[in-house]
DNA sequence: AAGTCGTGGGC
DNA sequence: TGCCCAAGACT
């Protein structure tokens, strides 16, 4: 507590809070997101909506746009969805209690006991990266942490620490200070044991066994795809489809894609003038966690005075609407380099 | 238990 | 460059 008070982080957009609205949608971005990342994304949203009250009027579809870019797109739609439980079925009032607050959608343990921790002071222990890194270290504890029999000691481990501090343990002061202790001392590579306040007591430091744990996971290669992006053109309007959820950026919209040259042969002779022909565009591998995807990306104009009547799950979208719509980042590069002004900043001066 | 689900930073 | 992994949850 003492040394997250002195050398932890203190100025973090959401830190100096209590308000459950703002540490639970903190705790929903920094899934698997790092902290860097998550800052600006944070307060757009917030900005957007500012309570709870507001992301549960809103659609999702209003949602998406603001988590563009983030990843893991479940999260923004289970964030949606817990706004509107906690509206509907707790009076539009967080639950206090870590057990109550982990049967939302998108709440996990962990995430749970955050909330709790950092609004109501209780004394739950949370389990993520950064506490996984210490713990194992700390306490010698062996094995692969993603495996259950791991998990489950790490747990228990938290939790009789808890048990064993004293009654008046300040929980946010506790709890951030793992955190910070795990991403500022305890890092994954060259950890700085030398300014670490348990280094004397450490198993991994006495044991010169710091690059050893967490034991490392053993990697899966991860498959090659790959798809036909098209970008038809109507006058000032480009052609995005929504994607199904779940799967791949669910609730985003992209640009249609196909699996062979044929499907995109069609498209194109549907979407774009019958005598012009696509151009093939410089494409790109993008890099997902368990697969690499090529994108291929193909431009057709269509040079015909009647506006096409879309599918059911497309839409005709202004190009200067492009910024604001929910695009895949390797689709919003694509789109940023075919129209670098609609994407500029907008310039006061 | 193993897959699914994004994107970017750091080394 | 390739690889690991981030304030994990859900199926």
């Amino acid at each position: 507590m003492s040394w997250q008070r002195k050398h932890g982080r203190q100025h973090l957009p959401w830190q100096g809070t209590q308000n459950p609205y703002r540490i639970w949608l903190s705790e929903i971005m920094l899934q698997q997101t790092q902290v860097a990342t998550v800052i600006g994304y944070y307060q757009r949203f917030l900005e957007r909506f500012p309570d709870i009250q507001a992301l549960a009027q809103a659609s999702q579809d209003e949602v998406m746009p603001y988590w563009a870019g983030l990843g893991y797109y479940a999260r923004a739609r289970n964030l949606h969805r817990c706004a509107q439980a906690i509206c509907q079925d707790w009076g539009g009032k967080f639950p206090s209690c870590s057990q109550d607050i982990a049967t939302l959608p998108g709440i996990g343990r962990s995430t749970a006991a955050a909330i709790a921790a950092f609004c109501f002071r209780e004394r739950s222990p949370i389990m993520d990266g950064n506490v996984k890194r210490v713990f194992t270290r700390y306490f010698g504890i062996e094995g692969v942490t993603s495996e259950r029999s791991t998990e489950q000691r790490l747990w228990h481990t938290a939790e009789a620490v808890l048990d064993a501090a004293p009654h008046n343990l300040d929980m946010t002061a506790y709890t951030q200070g793992l955190m910070d202790l795990g991403s500022q001392c305890c890092t994954r590579s060259r950890p700085a044991c030398t300014s670490c306040p348990v280094q004397n007591t450490c198993y991994a430091h006495m044991h010169g066994r710091q690059h050893e744990l967490p034991t490392p996971k053993k990697k899966k290669a991860s498959p090659e795809r790959q798809c036909r992006m098209l970008i038809a053109r109507h006058a000032d309007h480009i052609l995005l489809e929504q994607q199904a959820s779940p799967g791949i950026w669910g609730g985003l919209w992209s640009l249609p894609k196909y699996d062979s040259d044929e499907d995109l042969q069609t498209a194109c002779y549907r979407w774009g003038s019958r005598e012009a022909s696509a151009q093939k565009m410089a494409g790109m591998i993008h890099v997902f966690t368990h697969f690499r995807l090529h994108i291929e990306p193909w431009y057709v104009i269509n040079n015909t005075p009647q506006l096409a009547e879309p599918d059911p799950a497309q839409r005709w979208v202004a190009i200067d609407d492009l910024r604001n719509a929910a695009l895949p980042a390797p689709v919003r590069k694509i789109l940023e380099g075919l129209f670098p002004a609609s994407f500029a900043p907008v310039d006061n001066g």
